[in-house]
DNA sequence: GTGAAAGCGCTAACAT
DNA sequence: ATGTTAGCGCTTTCAC
C-alpha cells in the first residue's frame, strides 16, 4: 500500500502535475495550494519514488563506488568521505568490492550501468583501461581514486607518488642511511612504479648506487612484507633502512624482525606509505607518507558531481603527500667496531 | 543514446514482450527466435534497466547498510560480508554512516524508503526504535546487525555479549586476577549493559565484591579508552585486570600504561573485546573476545533477502563469541613482600 | 509462441 | 496558476 503522487493529488483536489511542482518547488504554483499540498504530504508521510522519477528524469543521485577492498584500512576513509559528500550533495553510493579481480571488475561494470547510476568513482586494474575508456567517452562520468591508469582518460585524485618515494627516500639518506632497500607494492600498477622510480631517483641524486638485491617485490599484504622483510633481513649485506611502498607491509616487516631478534629502529630503520589508522597505532609508530585520504574522497566525489552537472573542464588533482615523523626511523650510528 | 528493449525488439522483428521474455527466462518462447534475440543483445551490448524493471516490479534489488561508521574497524569486515553475499544474490548495496546521530539516522530512513530499497541491514541507536518498528509493521523488511534494541520487533544478527562478558572476566579471574575494572561501551547501547552484566555475574559467581571504583564509562574509541585508562591506573587501589568493551578502547589504554610506565600485561592485564584488525598486531597483541563480523554479515544477508522472498519464519541468530588468547593477559603474579 | 496494450510513479511540454 | 497528456523502459495480462 505505497501512497503515489496520485494519492496527493486526489486528497488535494488537483493535478499530479500540480503536486509534482510543489515537490520541486517550481514557482509558479499558488502559495495556497503549496501550502494544502504540503500539508497532505505531511500528514500523510508520503515519499516520492526516488526510481520512478529516475526513469523519468534519466538520473538517479546515486553514483557507483568500486574499490580493491573495503578491509584494506587505507579504503574506509575514502569511502566515508564520498558517502559523507555525496550526501551532502544529494546522491546516495552503492559500494562493489573488487578485489583486484577482473572478472568482477567487468561484472560490477556491468552491474552499475544496469543500475543506472549516474556515475562512477573508481580504483581499478589496468585491465579495465579499455573498457572504462568506452564507456567514458560515451559520456559516462567518472573518476578514478588513488589509482591514475596511464592511458585513461577519465580525470583522477591521486597523490603525486614519484614525489612521495623521493621523499620517504631522501628521509632515509637525509638519516645517515645509505644502504636503503625498497619493497615495491602491487606490480603493474602506476603507483608502485612511481614510487619506486622515485625510490631510484633520490639514491641517484644523492649518489647512492642502485643494489638490484635491495628492491623486492610485494602485493602489500602484511604477508608479503613479512616474507619479503624476511629475505632483506637475512641478506649477507644488510639493508639498514627499508622504504616500503605501504604501511601495511610496514606490519609484516615488524613480524619479521621480531622473529630474527632484530630490533626497529635501532637495527634497521623503515619508513612506509600510507598513514592508515594503524600506523600511529602499534610499536614503535610508523614513520610514514601520509596521503589525505579523506581530502581525496570529497575531491573526488565533486569531480564527479561537476561532471555530473555538466561542467567540461574537469582536471586532475594530485595532492601533495606529507612525511608523518614518528618513531620507525633512527639515524644511523656508526658502529664501533 | 542509451539502446532500449524496443531497439532490440525491433531489429529482432518482435514485440518488446518477446524480448522481455528471453531476457527474464520465460519458457513460451520458441529456441529460434530466442537465440535470435540472444545474439543482438550480445552484439548491442544491451543492458536492460534495473530501474524501470523496477518501477514495473517493485523491486529494485539493492539493499541498504546503515551503520555508525565505516571507519570504525569493526565494520569493514561486515560491511564486506555483506556486500559479497548480496552480490552473488543478484543484490547492491547502498551504504550509509549515521555517525550515531540521530538527525542523519531519520534522514537516511527516509532516503532509502525513496530509494525504494528492497530491505535495510541496520545498526542504529535506540531512539529510532519507534520508527523502525513502525516500518517493519509495514512489511518493509529490516534486519538489525550487531546491535539488538529491545523492544525492536525485526530480527537480529548478533553475539550473545552477556556471555562474552561473562567469559572475558572468567578468563580474567581463571588467572587469578580479583582486582578487575571494566571500561564500559557506549551508553544505552544494549550490547555495554549486556557485557557488563556478564562481567558482574561472573564476579559474583566467583565470589569477588563488586567496585564501583572500578567500572568507568567508555565510548568505544582509543580517546575514551586512554582517558579512562588512565583513571583505573591512577587509582589508589589499582585493578591488576581490566576488560575493556571494545579493543579500540584497550589501544587507549596501551596508551596510558605507556605514558605511566605501566607495563602490560606484567603489571596489569587487559582483555578486550571485537577482535579486530589492530588487535593481532599491536604489541603486545590483544587478548580479546572474537566476533565472527563476516559470518554475521552474511547471516544478515541471508536473514533479509528470505524475509524479501516471503519466508515468514526469520528467527534472530545470536553467535557465540569465542576467546582469542594472546598476549595482553598473565596470570598475575603474588608480590613477595 | 507471439503481440497489443495497460500500467508502474513520476516529470515536462503543451494547453487553457 | 493549473490540468492534460505523453513518455521514461520495462513487465504482464489478455488476446490471437
Amino acid at each position: 500500500m505505497k501512497i503515489t503522487i496520485s494519492d496527493i493529488a486526489k486528497k488535494a483536489n488537483v493535478s499530479t502535475a500540480t503536486v509534482s511542482r510543489v515537490l520541486n518547488n517550481k514557482s509558479d504554483v499558488s502559495d495556497k495550494t503549496r501550502k494544502k499540498i504540503k500539508k497532505i504530504i505531511e500528514e500523510m508521510d508520503y515519499n516520492p519514488s526516488i526510481i520512478a522519477r529516475g526513469l523519468s528524469l534519466n538520473k538517479t543521485h546515486t553514483i557507483g563506488l568500486i574499490i580493491p577492498n573495503i578491509t584494506n584500512p587505507y579504503f574506509p576513509e575514502i569511502a566515508k568521505a564520498i558517502e559523507s559528500k555525496a550526501e551532502k550533495e544529494g546522491y546516495s553510493v552503492i559500494l562493489y568490492n573488487t578485489d583486484n579481480d577482473y572478472e568482477k571488475e567487468m561484472k560490477i561494470l556491468k552491474i552499475m550501468q544496469q543500475k543506472q547510476v549516474d556515475g562512477l568513482i573508481v580504483s581499478l586494474t589496468e585491465k579495465t583501461k579499455d573498457y572504462i575508456n568506452k564507456l567514458f567517452s560515451k559520456d559516462f562520468p567518472i573518476v578514478q581514486i588513488d589509482r591514475k591508469v596511464i592511458g585513461l582518460k577519465c580525470p583522477s585524485v591521486i597523490t603525486d607518488n614519484f614525489l612521495s618515494g623521493y621523499k620517504a627516500t631522501k628521509y632515509l639518506i637525509d638519516h645517515s642511511h645509505t644502504k636503503i632497500a625498497h619493497i615495491v607494492g602491487l606490480p603493474d600498477i602506476q603507483n608502485s612504479i612511481d614510487r619506486l622510480n622515485g625510490y631510484k631517483q633520490a639514491l641517484e641524486d644523492h649518489n647512492i648506487e642502485l643494489n638490484d638485491k635491495y628492491i623486492v617485490q610485494g602485493d602489500q599484504t602484511i604477508e608479503s612484507g613479512y616474507e619479503e622483510g624476511k629475505k632483506l633481513l637475512q641478506l649477507k649485506s644488510t639493508p639498514t633502512a627499508i622504504f616500503s611502498a605501504n604501511d601495511l607491509m610496514v606490519i609484516g616487516v615488524y613480524n619479521a624482525a621480531k622473529e630474527l631478534s632484530i630490533n626497529i629502529p635501532s637495527d634497521i630503520s623503515i619508513i612506509g606509505h600510507d598513514n592508515i589508522n594503524i600506523s600511529s597505532i602499534v610499536n614503535p609508530t610508523i614513520t610514514t607518507i601520509d596521503q589525505p585520504k579523506y581530502k581525496m574522497g570529497e575531491k573526488a566525489t565533486e569531480l564527479l558531481i561537476d561532471q555530473l552537472n555538466g561542467k567540461n573542464n574537469i582536471s586532475n588533482k594530485v595532492y601533495v603527500s606529507k612525511l608523518i615523523e614518528r618513531e620507525s626511523v633512527a639515524r644511523i650510528e656508526r658502529k664501533i667496531k
